[in-house]
DNA sequence: ATGTAC
């Protein structure tokens, strides 16, 4: 048996099942034979928990998954009637995006170039838990006026134009901003007023918002690429039609909602199982990470805009963060043109028609994928093609962009955000060997702002990544279209003291 | 994930 799990079935091409009894539809699970042997019993087990929460309809564990705060990490919970607020998680809207510049990749061959590119960034962008824009000379301010105003609005025009952001790239994301379940921007203001209503409350909002245009720690980070279209004919017109550029250097960005989105969630955390305690009410499967609510109720109404406000930041956060990398390159390269080519989430609860039902679609470590067609992507530049899927693998092996096929429908139209943990951090940094990883990215010829890569973020703490790419296209989810290689990495750790 | 916690 290749597979810890005795109610583990194969049901196609790296594609299983799991049965939880009859009154419940199995739970889905992509991966290919490597990929299922990388499920340990907790993650299988959180996936069984959240199969079997209240008001939830189905659950599908994608090939990266692993332990997380409720549910796995790398799965989807379907929900037509309630909000699991663990699931979503305290980095509300974590996303990935995708910058695509003009400069073709012979221009960032000498590691002289790529250094003094690191440390444009690193005066404009901070990184790290706690950090904002103080620790950095060239960041944007906001104050507490635009920061409320972005955190309601999302990436409105008056926003984007007072932060000096092309405001074409709110057409580039998957969401430009997001609203009370009332569909209004008041509802968050009032609620937003509510929350900084006393002088501490407001100085730590106001902390947050100094936040914007900065990376967080773990695995938030920014990388230089070099865009490597797929060979077939169809795939690179796809690649072209996105706004890729064969052999020209793209910038991928991991981030969220910073401290804003955790605060936001923790508060949510807390109060939902207060009130759960205070009515008797059991949390499934005794865990109180799987604490929930109805959407229609008081609860799940505030708990959709606290995580409104969380998803515009990050947003906002995103766009920022693209902007002034730009900027970056532009001082070192004074010409340089740059486009948003994608923005997306892997942290959020969002309102899909999935197949006959409109579902509360929980994306926890999971990324939406709409094929060509697909009725979300109406008035959008991807109608035709299904759109952009930014998957970060790391470094050495590169990351991918690819595209939805029709069988995405199996997976909720859904497939995995990365490469999935492989390794605990405490375990990988006790196994994984500081000089290895070093000088395996030196020998890729892979620059890093960290005089030492964090070993706990090193390629070898996650799975293969080639694995988890053959099982999404084995499963015929999505096809990739480019494939980008790494140049130079930004990440919080150890800063280089050159 | 997070200036690490009810």
């Amino acid at each position: 048996m290749d597979t810890i799990n005795p109610n583990l079935r194969i049901s196609g091409p790296a594609t299983a099942t799991i049965d939880v009894g009859d009154a419940h539809s199995p739970i889905t699970v992509i991966g290919n034979d490597a990929i299922r042997q990388t499920f340990d019993d907790q993650t299988i087990q959180q996936a069984i928990n959240s199969r079997l929460a209240p008001g939830v309809t189905d659950v599908v564990l994608n090939p990266d998954a692993h332990v997380g705060y409720g549910a796995p990490v790398g799965c989807v919970m379907l929900s037509p009637t309630h909000v699991y607020p663990g699931p979503v998680g305290v980095d509300i809207k974590c996303s990935m995006s995708l910058l695509q510049t003009d400069i073709p990749a012979d221009e960032i061959v000498s590691q002289t170039v790529r250094r003094k590119l690191i440390q444009a960034i690193g005066k404009r962008v901070p990184s790290g838990a706690g950090r904002g824009q103080r620790h950095v000379p060239k960041s944007r301010p906001v104050d507490g006026r635009l920061g409320f105003q972005l955190t309601t609005e999302g990436a409105s025009k008056n926003v984007l134009k007072k932060l000096g952001i092309p405001k074409a790239w709110a057409d580039r994301c998957e969401d430009w901003h997001h609203t009370a379940p009332d569909g209004s921007s008041d509802t968050l203001a009032a609620r937003l007023e509510f929350l900084g209503r006393n002088r501490d409350s407001l100085d730590r909002l106001e902390s947050k918002y100094r936040q914007l245009g900065s990376y967080g720690g773990g695995n938030h980070f920014g990388e230089a690429e070099v865009v490597r279209f797929a060979k077939d004919q169809a795939s690179r017109e796809v690649a072209q039609s996105f706004g890729l550029r064969d052999g020209h250097v793209a910038f991928l960005s991991h981030c969220g909602s910073r401290g804003l989105g955790h605060d936001l969630a923790m508060g949510q955390f807390r109060s939902l199982k207060t009130s759960f305690q205070k009515q008797g009410l059991a949390f499934p499967a005794g865990d109180p990470q799987l604490v929930y609510a109805d959407a229609r109720s008081d609860e799940g109404r505030l708990y959709l805009c606290d995580m409104a406000m969380g998803a515009n930041f990050a947003t906002v956060n995103h766009l920022m963060i693209n902007q002034l990398v730009l900027e970056a390159f532009r001082e070192v390269f004074p010409s340089v043109r740059g486009e948003l080519v994608y923005f997306i989430s892997h942290n959020i609860v969002r309102q899909e028609q999935v197949g006959q039902q409109l579902q509360w679609v929980h994306r926890k470590g999971a990324t939406r994928a709409f094929p060509a067609r697909h009725p979300g992507l109406q008035r959008t530049p991807f109608a035709e093609t299904g759109h952009p899927i930014l998957l970060p693998g790391n470094p050495r092996d590169g990351s991918s962009v690819m595209v939805a096929l029709p069988g995405a429908e199996r997976s909720a139209f859904s497939v995995n955000h990365g490469a999935g943990r492989r390794m605990s951090r405490t375990k990988a940094k006790k196994m994984l060997d500081q000089h290895q990883i070093d000088t395996e990215l030196m020998n890729h010829d892979i620059l890093s702002n960290c005089r030492q890569y964090p070993r706990d973020e090193a390629p070898d703490a996650y799975k293969d990544f080639n694995q988890v790419l053959a099982s999404v296209e084995q499963a015929g989810l999505a096809t990739e279209v480019a494939r980008l290689e790494a140049k130079f990495v930004i990440k919080d750790g150890a800063p280089a003291d050159d």
